[in-house]
RNA sequence: GCUCACAUGGCUCAGAGGUAGAGCACUUCCUUGGUAAGGAAGAGGUCCCGGGUUCAAUUCCCGGUGUGAGCUCCA
């Protein structure tokens, strides 16, 4: 394979700049590393700004980076492009690499490359935001730009892209700028890498849950009742009442109370908080009589009202309060997203109130609590730690003290963890947990923040041992992150196919005709008795039918009760997900069944 | 919040400046069927809301609401 580019000091330097500074390092080759692919995709999207300007001669180009989902660019033109336009540009592109220009490049001082492009405010816009006084320009055939590289050394390796997307942008990300249209692509070492990933992206399309959603009527969004306020269905409150159910006796086990605080709280409570300084903005307040009330967007303060009630002991710590937390935030109307992004949601949230030195053990507890859950359903999950963001309260020296206290409990018990700087919450810096689905996107759902400030801010205690009054840490946790969201990612995760322990209806029960309905009855009891639900498919509909009706309903197991059954007293066992079909005694049945839902326990 | 697009029975969608259709679902009847669609009949829509243009608007225009894609934001 060809040598594309080099890694010199951890850079990527493409073979135009070393040769032009003469320095040497491991060779890039083009494959799909991540290096190569940078590279790559880099050089793709010029050449899609290079058909572009063919096709578009009007057309002035702003950035064109590579990002986690390719790459994209960013440009202004007179004419109107659409979806439809794309496979013309990618036309074009392919023609263009069959040309095997090479990509030249050469520095010019800034002063020139002003002088050169001075009659395109976009590269005089980007300019203004490079502070070095030489630039680069890499050139191919008659097309030039400003750029920083690295790229190929030739476009002929360019045979394996996508244009995927068109879009509105606003220069610069600015919402008070003007907006350009945007192109999203992307490209691949080999035809097979791209085939898997557009696989991968019709795959993403078919496991939409607000399209799987609405088929196994699991939620619903109404326009007369308000933009991001779901409405739960039976099925889906049946699902979610599993998961509410599983995870309040995990909770139970780990020492965690419930509690539950109201969902409004007075606005003085929440200027005590800062959120009325800092989140104001996404907080929904009424008035009751003269007093102003804010409806909660976390349920903090409401559990510190709880650790208020009482006096606390050293010897009580740590104390751990959970709650399915209802909680409301003004999400912008563009940010909605089925259940992705709703304004009303239920946090599986909990905080713990500890001492400084429990700090470590309980971020650790918190961390495997989340390992046994995720591993319960087939996620991958990352761990990253984020630091003080802008908008924030509380001093740099207890940002410091509580983020490195993150740390050294991660680093302590070897855990992996990335950073991501600036990325906490207001109020303390937080270990984010993101979790990997079947078709391997990356979704952020739990998290742990520690936080001094909400202690600090309500003058926290308990009494220690010298009967002297300390003020206690505490830590936010929440590990699904919302149910909304969960649900949601368990949706596509699953495609809809729900294992038995959590699905909205363990087993479809079919009686062949009528004088069968009885003993499907009395199975469906035993089953609730057990902890199942069951739904008979009775209907005056012919067998097949009520078969099939089930089978596109994703009941994960189907039993059909005829005759035989009943004389034997047997079961006909139909597995949906290899359509296999078995006969079990009714014992041996109910028995797996008994299993197949035990054998979750977080 | 911004840009663009879309909005028709419960669902998925056709359709035209002269007040509307299909399939699925639903109801009733026939059929009592052994593992992915049996048959017939029927009911159901202020064509998202408000304004404007027009003899006439669900259809054209404006505003709102909702949805989608993207920017931005995030559980």
């Amino acid at each position: 394979m060809d040598t594309i580019a080099i890694k010199y000091n951890d850079e990527i330097v493409d073979l135009q700049t070393a040769a032009a500074k003469g320095i040497d390092g491991e060779a890039i080759v083009l494959d799909n590393s991540d290096a190569a692919l940078e590279v790559l995709r880099h050089s793709t999207a010029h050449l899609m700004a290079q058909a572009i300007k063919l096709l578009y001669p009007d057309a002035q180009f702003f950035v064109g980076p590579v990002v986690k989902e390719g790459f994209y660019y960013d440009f202004r033109v007179s004419e109107e492009i659409g979806e439809g336009d794309l496979k013309r540009i990618e036309k074009q592109m392919l023609a263009l690499a069959k040309k095997k220009y090479v990509i030249e490049r050469y520095e010019i001082s800034k002063g020139e490359a002003k002088k050169k492009f001075a009659n395109d405010p976009l590269k005089l816009a980007v300019m203004e935001r490079i502070p070095d006084e030489r630039v680069s320009i890499y050139k191919q055939g008659d097309f030039e730009d400003l750029c920083r590289g690295p790229h190929l050394p030739s476009v002929q390796a360019i045979r394996f892209f996508k244009l995927t997307k068109i879009a509105g942008a606003y220069l610069g990300g600015d919402s008070s700028n003007e907006m350009l249209t945007r192109i999203y692509g992307i490209a691949f070492a080999d035809k097979a890498s791209l085939k898997a990933h557009l696989e991968m992206l019709a795959e993403a399309e078919k496991r939409d849950h607000r399209k799987i959603g609405a088929q196994m009527k699991l939620f619903a969004f109404r326009e007369e009742v308000g933009a991001g306020f779901p409405i739960w269905l039976p099925a889906g409150a049946r699902l979610r009442s599993r998961l509410e159910e599983l995870l309040f006796k995990a909770h139970r086990k780990r020492g965690y109370e419930p509690v539950r605080g109201p969902e409004m709280l007075r606005s003085d409570l929440w200027k005590t908080s800062g959120h009325y300084q800092n989140y104001g903005e996404n907080m929904y307040f009424t008035h009751i009589d003269d007093i102003e009330f804010g409806v909660k967007p976390m349920n903090c303060v409401g559990h510190i009202k709880v650790y208020e009630d009482e006096l606390h002991s050293y010897r009580d710590l740590p104390i751990k309060y959970f709650e399915y937390g209802v909680v409301h935030r003004h999400e912008m109307t563009g940010a909605l997203h089925g259940l992705f992004r709703v304004r009303e949601f239920t946090q599986d949230d909990a905080h713990i109130f500890c001492t400084t030195e429990q700090i470590e053990a309980q971020i650790i507890e918190v961390v495997d609590f989340v390992d046994k859950i995720m591993k319960t359903f087939d996620f991958d999950y990352k761990m990253m730690i984020s630091t003080k963001p802008e908008k924030a309260v509380g001093s740099d020296a207890v940002w410091e003290v509580s983020t490195q206290a993150l740390k050294n409990a991660m680093d302590s018990n070897g855990l992996v963890y990335a950073i991501d700087e600036g990325g906490g919450a207001f109020y303390g810096p937080k270990i984010d947990i993101k979790i990997t689905d079947a078709i391997g996107r990356e979704w952020q759902c739990g998290t742990i923040q520690l936080d001094f400030n909400l202690p600090e801010r309500f003058a926290l205690e308990y009494n220690g041992e010298a009967n002297d009054k300390i003020q206690p840490v505490m830590i936010h946790r929440a590990i699904l992150g919302s149910f909304e969201r969960f649900i949601g990612i368990l949706t596509e995760h699953y495609a809809g196919e729900f294992p038995m322990f959590i699905a909205p209806t363990q087993v479809a029960i079919v009686p062949i005709a009528e004088p069968h309905n009885a003993y499907a009855k009395e199975l469906a009891d035993k089953l609730i008795d057990m902890g199942a639900d069951s739904e008979i498919f009775s209907k005056n509909e012919s067998l097949n039918k009520r078969i099939r009706t089930a089978e596109k309903g994703r009941v994960p197991m189907i039993i059909v009760l005829g005759d035989e059954e009943i004389e034997n007293k047997t079961i006909a066992v139909r597995d949906r997900r290899n359509r296999e079909q078995y006969n079990l005694s009714e014992a041996e049945f109910l028995t797996m069944i008994q299993q197949k839902i035990n054998e979750v326990n977080f």
